[in-house]
DNA sequence: CTAATACATAACCATATGCTTATGTACTTA
DNA sequence: TAAGTACATAAGCATATGGTTATGTATTAG
């Protein structure tokens, strides 16, 4: 197994709390296979709009997300350039993949491309 | 790497909510280098008794923690059983040891040992 | 320009969290 | 048996968290 740098003990803490809610470390387990825009997230919670920006506002504040616009979208996106990217995909590994919801949505007509 | 089974992902989120608070992340990277008893964490955290207590029975509560009478004291132990023990030691195994702590315990002689 | 869509932000609210102090219980020792 | 130590539990409180509805801001389409 790899050993990686020493990891902060407090902004590891940081990390995991916001990994630590069930709605989050889906989007993040979803986004390390795809990137995703707000909308699709929505069809893809039973949750508000606002709820699903705020959840990805507090992961972008932290550094472990990137946004991109693309016309009328933005899509989000693990940053790989985070220090805790690594840290992360380690985390989420053994996680069930979600690429069958993203599937139920490309079904439903719900899926984004801006290709 | 090693690949482990699936873990199921709202478990996972609270086991993250869990290690998401510096204290109790530091107290199970403690408890992954040594056992402890209460009243060690107790002069390792700038905290009162009841709130280590408090830390603790959540982890307890949780199975990701062992307790253990020994005479007047209850030592806490990481649970080698757990579903999340590798889990877990993954997730903290880039973390800065904390064995330093337990040094300066015994520097001071605070540190309990039941021989 | 106007309307519609996608998203963000603000304000509000209920519940969760993490501490405190006070007190109860178990074990040990004199 | 009585007192001291170690720990747990209860109750209270301030703040954090995660949702809601209402509204503001970009972008696109007609």
């Amino acid at each position: 197994m790899q050993t990686n740098e020493a990891l902060d003990i407090e902004a590891t803490a940081n990390v995991l709390k916001l990994l630590g809610d069930k709605t989050r470390l889906t989007m993040v387990k979803i986004m390390s296979e795809h990137e995703c825009c707000v909308c699709e997230f929505v069809d893809l919670f039973d949750m508000s709009q606002p709820a699903i920006s705020q959840h990805l506002r507090k992961l972008k504040d932290s550094g472990i997300v990137n946004e991109a616009r693309r016309g009328q979208w933005i899509f989000y996106s693990l940053n790989q350039t985070s220090s805790y990217y690594s840290f992360i995909q380690t985390v989420i590994k053994d996680l069930p993949s979600q690429a069958f919801k993203v599937e139920e949505l490309t079904a439903q007509g719900k899926r984004i491309c801006c290709d």
